[in-house]
DNA sequence: CTTGAGTCTAGACTGTACTCCATAGTTTAT
DNA sequence: ATAAACTATGGAGTACAGTCTAGACTCAAG
């Protein structure tokens, strides 16, 4: 068990919590590089690459589930950009979906609150009268 | 009880399901005109207004908590706009920083892909081998 | 009067990503 | 040897917005 690390020595390199560790055992995206007799889990170094690979996918917009594809993607094609290159220009194609709808939102709110603002203040709102 | 729909028939007015309109009653957003001795809900044609007014304030980005804010202005304010603009205007920022967050995130993509286009497709991914 | 359709309640389940808890066992330091 | 610190497990709880189910009751039509 040389060089390998406890949990909590694990989630103090990383930075990640020792319960987000356990839960991302649990979705099958790390492993302990062992196990002691008693259950303990021990990791090498590498795995606080991987806990920081997880950590700068989750702000590149991928879920925890397209993490583990990466993650396999790395284990079964041998790390082949090709394969990362297009779960990447996937999510680049969810994101600018995502913000095709919010500036549709961000045109219609818009377009309520001119009509708000073009009202005198203690009118009735033209919005809220869609209530009835 | 005349001119008041049941809920199965306010459901299909309004085209929200039964389940919707009774979940959306325990939010408190919306409640039944009255009920009958056996308990059945009885609706007036006011609430598939409020009904269509939740829907269409979903799609502008609001939560339910917030509709029910709406709603409030509506009651309590007597729907004067000037609350209901705060609100929208409130949403209004809401949905640009999402949109800031998105285009940081969008970029942030494009220099990963950018380097894997750069790259011989079968060569090891530069973004992979954040794994270690 | 019976049958089928409609309605009632309370509570469980979905997906996402954790976080917290109790209880028990283990390891380490003094 | 003992206490403090650490780790294990399983399960519950959080937020959001529903959806679905079971089991019981009611209503309308023939």
């Amino acid at each position: 068990m040389k060089n390998l690390l406890k949990i909590g020595e694990l989630s103090k390199e990383s930075g990640v919590s020792i319960d987000t560790i356990r839960f991302y055992e649990g979705k099958g995206l790390i492993n302990p590089t062992n196990r002691s007799e008693k259950g303990y889990r021990y990791y090498d170094s590498v795995t606080s690459s991987v806990l920081q690979f997880i950590v700068s996918s989750k702000e590149l917009g991928f879920t925890l589930s397209e993490i583990k594809d990466l993650i396999n993607i790395k284990i079964n094609k041998n790390g082949k950009c090709s394969f990362a290159l297009d779960k990447i220009k996937e999510k680049e194609r969810d994101i600018d979906k995502k913000i095709t709808e919010l500036k549709k939102i961000k045109t219609a709110l818009k377009k309520v609150s001119k009509k708000c603002e073009s009202s005198n203040s203690d009118s009735k709102c033209h919005f809220l009268e869609l209530l009835g």
